[in-house]
Order: C-alpha cells, then structure tokens, then sequence
DNA sequence: ATTTATGCAAACGTTTTGCATGTGT
DNA sequence: ACACATGCAAAACGTTTGCATAAAT
C-alpha cells in the first residue's frame, strides 16, 4: 500500500452523485478495476475483463461511456501510447509521466523533476508551450529486459 | 533534380530494387506522397488521398503493405501519438523529436539536444534505458495557437 | 518464366451509436 | 415519476488477410 493522501477529498465515484450523475453498480465496479492496482494502468479491455468477472452482463458500450465519462469529470486520465495502447488511471495523483518498455510494455512512472528543464528549451526552441499537465510518454527499455537481452 | 549531393546512394525506393523488391508505379507514388511535402508527417490516409489523386484505383491494402515494407526496411520511419495519430516520414534525416500541438495537430521537430540528459535522469530514476535511436513525442500549444486563445 | 505485388472482398478488433428497457434518485 | 444509464444489436472505423490476377524482374 502506497502512502495515503492527505486531502480529505471524496475519492473516486462518489463524486458523481454531486455532479448530478448517478452512481450505479456498474460504475462503482469500473472505479473498482481502475483502482484494483497500486499503479494500475488499464486499458478498456482490461477494464472490462474486471467488470465482467464480478457482473458479466456489463457490456462494452458501458465501459466505454462510463471510462469517457470519468475522464470528462475528471477523475480519470487517459494516457495514449502509440496506436492501441490507451490506458486508464485514477487522477487524484499528481501528473506525472510514463515510460514503456518496448520490449514487454511494462509501465514505469516518472517524476515530473526528471524531465527537468525541457519545457523551457522546448519553448525555446520551436515556442510551443509545454503545459505542467502535459504528460510525456517515453519508450525504453526496463531493467528485466535489459537482462535477459 | 537533387543532384547536389556527391553521394551516390540512390534515396528512395530505388533502393527496393537492390534488396530483391520490385519498384511498381505504387511505391513510386507512395514514396512521392510521404515526401510532397518538407517536413511531411503524413498519415496512411493521407498517403492513400495523394496517391489517388495520380491513380485512383490503389487499394488501401497495398498502401498498409507498402509502407510496413518501407519501414521494415529502413526506408520510412513510423511515429505514434496516441491512439489513431500515426504518422510516417522518410527515414534519411538523423533521429529526431516531435512537438505535437494539442489545439491544431501541427508537428514540430525537436531536435535531439533540446532534451538534454533526460536519458540519464530516467536511467537513474527507474532504471529504463532510453536508446539513442527512440523519438520521444511531446505534446504541446504551438506559437499560432498560442496566440489565438 | 518466375516470383512478387496488387486488387478485391471479406474478416478483424475496437470503439461508437440508436433505441427500448431498466434503475437510481 | 422522471431522467438518466444500461444492454443489445448493428454500424463505423482503420487495419489485416486470403486468394486469384497482374505486373516486374
């Protein structure tokens, strides 16, 4: 278990009831799979699989609009990878980015002070502006495949 | 038409030819069509348009073939930004960086240095080991549009 | 002549949509 | 009771594949 937030904010689907959503089984089991991993990051399908395993009647266009819809309220974040590989996770972090393995695609976090000063050279570089909760996504290579190469 | 270069390596898919692959009229136009234009980023479909445009009757088929063979050959490079944003471009320019502007979809190239030790820092960090061959995509706010919010 | 590439059509996996039914509030 | 969310089925979408034909070498 991770270290615990210290904002009293209602976490997760709660929210939706004060936003004039309702919060159904469904629902609650979508945020349950999202959760389900310490840094989980899930794709619809994964998702779905889930959900299926406890309520096996949801059916994909449920996961779907409910995943558009927590991302839309913000809860959740979408984080695209290269073709096919959008993966979903909960939002109460901060930002942060990520790096894939390409050989096994796993998933690493990275802290925003590792990127250091990029958005500054960028900028100057070519002036497009790096937004603080602009997530990179980098690709390498992870420490077990290094090994095994 | 380029004959500035004292390099006598044929560019493009003459090059084909020389690994036992056929140089049909497609691939002509499939390669006239990822270089059209000077810093091309250029879609499947985009390529499918140009390449219609000269001869409408080339299937999409022969257009995903042809470029997984251009890029399976070194020819052409491949780029993803998320889901559904994969672009190609003419692989003969050192590896280089995107800035992709989230209002408008413009690409911008970045170069190399602009990213500084971030290599290390995610070396350090986590232990992935970013080649110096990986293109790494940012996303971002252009100068135009920038200007327009 | 031989091998490879193409067009076509059909299959594919994922995501989206229209609509009737079901459910939270 | 009402609005909203769901399930279902079907469509949309970009991409892939099998196969007979066509073209490049």
């Amino acid at each position: 278990m991770t270290h615990r937030h210290p904002h009293p904010t209602p976490a997760g689907p709660a929210q939706l009831r004060s936003r004039g959503r309702r919060l159904t089984r469904q629902r609650a089991l979508i945020w349950d799979a999202l959760t389900a991993e310490p840094d989980g990051h899930v794709s619809a399908a994964d998702v779905a699989a889930r959900v299926r395993a406890e309520l096996p009647r949801v059916n994909p266009s449920t996961i779907y609009r409910t995943l558009e819809l927590l991302v839309a309220e913000g809860l959740v974040r979408r984080t695209d990878l290269g073709a096919d590989r959008v993966f979903y996770e909960p939002a109460h972090e901060h930002p942060h980015h990520h790096v894939v393995c390409r050989s096994c695609g796993s998933v690493a976090h990275v802290h925003d002070d590792v990127l250091g000063d990029v958005r500054g050279r960028v900028d100057a570089a070519c002036g497009y502006a790096l937004g603080e909760d602009e997530e990179v996504t980098l690709f390498g290579v992870c420490p077990a495949c290094r090994g095994s190469a």
